[in-house]
DNA sequence: ACATAGGGGACTGTTTCAGTCCTATATGGG
DNA sequence: CCCATATAGGACTGAAACAGTCCCCTATGT
């Protein structure tokens, strides 16, 4: 579950330098700004337009603007643009109309909407904003979470 | 990012059904009663054991059991047990060496630990004992989260 | 000793991912 | 009006990860 993908690294990447930098940017910029590859930034860019995260303006001087203020923009908003509904198994996607047919495991199942939920209520609460102009007490956040890392890792042997 | 993976789904299902239910289970006996087929249920088995989220037993009347209380093991364990430590980006997984040639980049790419941190806390928030046994104190939690979410953005996140 | 049960890894077909490229469409400026 | 610019959308490909199976080894209770 929590390796992202390059994809939505870049998407993160872009939306907060689009958040950094005020004004529309074409895909070419932002690409070389990012050092993200140009066609990929594209793409991603268009998937970021379709799911209403940023406007595109076509033509002579278009480019892409954030569709909103940074502070109202969710990371979440972003993943889910490159990477779909954030939903885990089949049995938790309510678009799919299909039923389980083991009750029993559905009823273990069915969890998995409590996952569902405080994962992406964890993301909404971080905003553009917060990654683009990172407080002092968010980085201390940060610094302390990577002492923590070291302590998961020595606690389990990699693969 | 959020789609998770059968394989940890199948872990999920098999350590609430061990939570649920005490005593030590022959891998062929959860891959029966949770409807897993036998040989990547004991797969999934072996990497819980791996991760010290589950013991085993070996020999004749052998099996698994829970290394802890349900209420003691994280889902954050049973997902980094299938899929590894949770890191994001090779920017942000410390393990690797390679420094990143763009400062810039950096910058931004450094806040994936706020993503990550974010994520696994609320993952770690949610134990097996949650899982097999969801109170409706829990369920009201789960409805209200929701609502939460959207609040708390405008306010400074987390603690 | 023997049947039982987990440990570890090799192997394979399928799917997804990352990245590129091409064509169509919209738009501002000379 | 025409052209350079810039996004929209999708087709295509090689590489990598996933899901699942199978085999041989080791440990252990009867």
């Amino acid at each position: 579950m929590l390796r992202i993908s390059k994809m939505t690294d870049y998407a993160v990447v872009l939306a907060t330098h689009l958040a950094a930098t005020e004004g529309p940017h074409a895909a070419r910029d932002l690409a070389v700004q990012t050092q993200i590859p140009e066609p990929t930034a594209s793409k991603v860019l268009k998937k970021l337009a379709r799911a209403g995260v940023v406007v595109s303006q076509r033509g002579a001087k278009g480019g892409y603007t954030l569709a909103r203020l940074p502070e109202q923009i969710g990371v979440n908003e972003v993943i889910e643009a490159i990477e779909g509904p954030i939903a885990v198994t089949e049995c938790s996607d309510e678009t799919t109309d299909s039923l389980c047919e083991y009750e029993t495991n559905c009823g273990v199942r069915a969890n998995w909407q409590r996952i569902n939920v405080a994962v992406q209520r964890a993301l909404s609460e971080i905003t553009l904003a917060d990654m683009a102009f990172p407080g002092t007490a968010e980085l201390v956040l940060i610094a302390r979470s990577s002492q923590e890392a070291e302590r998961l890792r020595a606690a389990e042997p990699m693969e």
